[in-house]
DNA sequence: GTTCATGCAAATCGTTTGCACAATG
DNA sequence: CATTGTGCAAACGATTTGCATGAAC
């Protein structure tokens, strides 16, 4: 089981060093579950199981400190609430239209833009997210079922 | 000037014709000003000066309906507030870490990820938004100079 | 005159925060 | 015991909505 207690500290004059909680460990052994990327209250429901008297304040205090870790990242898809996932290599996200799943995306790497696109106006890019929408193979088969 | 008050529409059980409005004109005829994002309440603040008691209320009820009719899309970069554009030419955004401003970005054409995508996860994909972060130009330019 | 749009204020929803107390190190 | 984390409830800010009135067609 991973337990991340103690971090790097960009701000030297106030150290901070975070305390080992059940709560926020309980938070990334959801997100190691599988590749999921829940909502907050998603979260809460499911910490809910094992510790009844969890609030949301917790988790979405504990969801900050690990994004100030570096461990979770929070993703932004237009949906009236954000959602968060184990930040891991580099890699986008798909939306299916009809089912709603995610999936997440690997871009073969061959296939690089950044370079390219900091040429033709001169930034520096540091990272990237894409999101693509359309229908997953699953909700493709479906509807081509219904079609008959 | 543009003006859209007739549109297409998918459910012809019961016919929708939008009626012209001032209001809703004026948020076509700022965004169409120039490559702007602005957020609702930005709008708003514009608005006002033609319209002085126009409410939120009405500047969110026009952006829906703009939405619906392709008009206008509203973009999410993580930020408090949403921001709208009109609806152009498929681009993507660059956000400056440093100074927050959004630039549009093209894709050039013989960079296309999609089909390869389509093809190795089986998905139909039908859009994409892409959102790069890191330092534009100026900023780039001011750090360099402050090293000094 | 029917339908759609407006202003206003209240309601909603996701998220954040202040506080007194509990757990960690 | 100094510091960080917690639950609770209240506060917050962006967005949405109900309602009576007004404008478009």
């Amino acid at each position: 089981m991973l337990v991340f207690t103690l971090t790097m500290c960009k701000d030297m004059t106030k150290p901070k060093r975070y305390k080992y909680s059940s709560q926020r460990q309980k938070i990334i052994s959801i997100l190691s579950g599988a590749r999921i990327h829940p909502t907050a209250s998603m979260l809460y429901d499911e910490i809910k199981k094992d510790i009844p008297n969890v609030s949301m304040g917790t988790v979405y205090r504990n969801l900050k400190v690990l994004i100030e870790q570096g461990i979770v990242k929070k993703l932004d898809f237009g949906t009236s609430s954000d959602r968060f996932e184990l930040k891991r290599d580099p890699h986008h996200h798909f939306i299916c239209k009809v089912c709603e799943g995610i999936t997440d995306i690997e871009i073969p790497k061959d296939i690089s833009l950044i370079p390219k696109l900091e040429d033709s106006y001169n930034f520096s890019i540091q990272s990237c997210d894409m999101v693509f929408y359309g229908v997953c193979e699953n909700c493709k088969n479906k509807e081509t079922k219904e079609n008959k």
